[in-house]
DNA sequence: TTCATATCCGATGAATTCACTCGGATATGT
DNA sequence: ACATATCCGAGTGAATTCATCGGATATGAA
């Protein structure tokens, strides 16, 4: 997803493609891209020249989209689940008094997930000349 | 830890107790104990009328102490782990850009585990009489 | 001393998940 | 026609998780 945010803008860009700039399997991003096409975060067109890319702008997808599409529901425990469908209870669920804190480490989950956007991890541009590279305030400094 | 919970206070109790007030097999009960007992949150004595023993009152035992000791360090990810001992940098490091966003999440994590403590987690006793059952406001009436 | 009750300890097994593979069918621009 | 893609279903090997089993060691009570 970081890959087609790099290539957001520029037509679809290939599995092949993807595949060779993240060292990763072709036929094992081909298993992961479902999810994402059927939750349609992506769009696919086939044939050559085809390939995938972002249904809509980087700054607009949150990693919480993009976790569920990949990996289900945001669940610590079954009986803590995101979605309602999946959510059960455990033959424990009479005495165990344990839900209320996956509950909250499921919300937790949930919030960081959606206080960051697609945007925030396609790493920017650097310019092929960098001009005065000023170091910000509390940037480490090597001794 | 919840059953040790309910008995703090009143002397060590068996694993044997524990697996029949949690419907769980005593043998895997002594595997979880080991974790505890190295971390020092809970202690033993060997013998008849033996068992263990919360270390200390359940208040002051955060639920980020038990998971570490259960689950070992929390860790979305083996880039993002609390513990640096553990923390290693995966092969892809170079130009994965998807560290931050697991280190929130740990954070996060970390927050919500830190922010219970056992106590939160042990249900308070019922008084045997109750005494006038006032529902309080927002409490779920059944219709 | 004997004995029942406990914790300790190491090894083993079943089920599930994760990362990945394989073989082919279908669509499409050149 | 043909190379380039996505699509699709099934299958594999390693690792992890949850649990089991057999027996050694310690200790209070009869």
């Amino acid at each position: 997803m970081v890959q087609l945010g790099r290539h957001y803008g520029t037509g679809p860009a290939s599995l092949a493609e993807i595949a060779v700039e993240e060292d990763l399997p072709r036929a094992y991003l081909e298993q992961l891209v479902v999810g994402l096409r059927e939750i349609g975060l992506v769009t696919s067109t086939r044939g050559a020249h085809g390939g995938y890319e972002l249904a809509r702008p980087p700054e607009t997808i949150r990693m919480s989209e993009v976790l569920r599409a990949l990996e289900g529901p945001i669940a610590p425990m079954l009986c803590a689940s995101d979605d309602p469908e999946h959510a059960t209870l455990c033959d424990r669920s009479a005495r165990c008094t344990v839900n209320v804190l996956w509950v909250r480490v499921r919300d937790a989950v949930a919030g960081a997930l959606d206080s960051m956007t697609l945007a925030d991890l396609v790493p920017p541009r650097v310019p092929a000349i960098p001009i005065q590279p000023k170091p910000r305030q509390g940037a480490l400094t090597h001794p």
